[in-house]
DNA sequence: CTCCAGTTTCTAACGCCGTTAGATTTCCTA
DNA sequence: TAGGAAATCTAACGGCGTTAGAAACTGGAG
């Protein structure tokens, strides 16, 4: 009994260690040093070890944007605990460009289009739900009643991607693409509330 | 001097075919299957010939690249003639996501951030262009004053990439995308006119 | 027409990649 | 301590981008 689960112990840990070597490597040297012969390498292992812990390659990575998403989600939350909404959304698209910025490598094949589509959004969900919350707790302050939720948060949620990503695309730095980020998202709960405050105006009916 | 020029005629024509074929195998079978053996194959040409048109795989792709952002950007303009500058912008934001829709590879390798950032920044720089004159036009057309039109346009650039991506990154249709997109520029836009006549009422100030 | 120079093109190979089969070693148990 | 299972390694496959060097073709001079 014990050795078996001292062999599912070890087991577990040398993943453990496959993933923080994979994930070292991508953060230090990019996506294009990112091959199993390396990783194996530095765990000290053959490359076909990680076949026992991992599919194939793909599994591997979609493990490491797992760890993306638990690692920004943890990080953007923990920053932006003001007490105010308005500038906790302000903080919150400030600190999620800044982790952008801060974990580029990682950030990239967070929202690498080759990794499967679904399993990306399944890994990205519970940071998106976070913002769903955030959001509604928003449009409860501001007696905004979104059309649909989902379709709003999606809409935040893309923006500050295309935003974040503009960090990388062109010359925007860090601290400028934060502002831009920061401005965007203002604008737009401007133009929802503006909206929401012309449509009562005239007859009780939903946003937009 | 006849021949030579003819021999030059040859040259640019297999290398537009080069660059033909590598296009339609981007876009009918994905960036996945672009390779240099088959790009030579449907030439009907050994794989280094192409070497003799391109230093490398990544020329031949920033080639792409550009292709992709000319046909972008003629396609955006000539679907969105709209008299009013507040329905062109709308339509703008429309027909790009519909674009990056309709061509779901090409766009991907257009924003594909392996790809020299320099390089590619500047084979986007006529779309950004034509995005600024009209954002131009716009804020003439509604006294705003924007503080920075570089950083308005990249940010309106910015969010307009990251809800186009959306329709590959998540269940989001192409549809419905392009209605979030013409929902945020729109968000976006108002938000700042909203600025501009808040600043207005207090002192003459530039806005944001 | 023939032969030669120069260009064009191809074949073969290098070193890398992800991945797998099969031999080998290691470790527990009976 | 011998045997069998588990873990691990070596070697290889096919494919990639890329390059060197052989082969074939082209055009003009004797």
């Amino acid at each position: 009994m014990s050795i078996s689960t001292r062999r599912a112990r070890e087991r577990a840990n040398t993943q453990e260690r496959i993933i923080e070597a994979a994930l070292h490597v991508l953060e230090t040297e990019g996506a294009a040093a990112l091959t199993i012969r390396r990783i194996a390498n530095d765990v000290e292992y053959s490359a076909p070890v990680v076949y026992q812990h991992f599919a194939n390659k793909d599994a591997l990575i979609l493990e490491l944007v797992a760890h993306g998403h638990r690692l920004m989600l943890t990080q953007v939350l923990q920053a932006s605990q003001e007490a105010d909404v308005d500038r906790r959304m302000r903080c919150l698209a400030s600190e999620y460009v800044r982790f952008a910025g801060e974990h580029p490598h990682l950030y990239q094949v967070m929202n690498d289009p080759t990794v499967d589509a679904d399993e990306r959004r399944r890994v990205a969900e519970p940071a998106i739900d976070a913002l769903k919350e955030l959001l509604t707790t928003w449009s409860a302050a501001h007696d905004v009643v979104l059309a649909d939720l989902d379709e709003a948060c999606e809409t935040l949620w893309g923006t500050l991607y295309g935003i974040a990503s503009l960090g990388h695309l062109s010359n925007v730095g860090n601290d400028r693409a934060r502002r831009l980020a920061e401005q965007a998202l203002h604008a737009i709960l401007l133009g929802w509330r503006t909206d929401a405050s012309e449509k009562r105006q005239q007859a009780p009916g939903s946003a937009m």
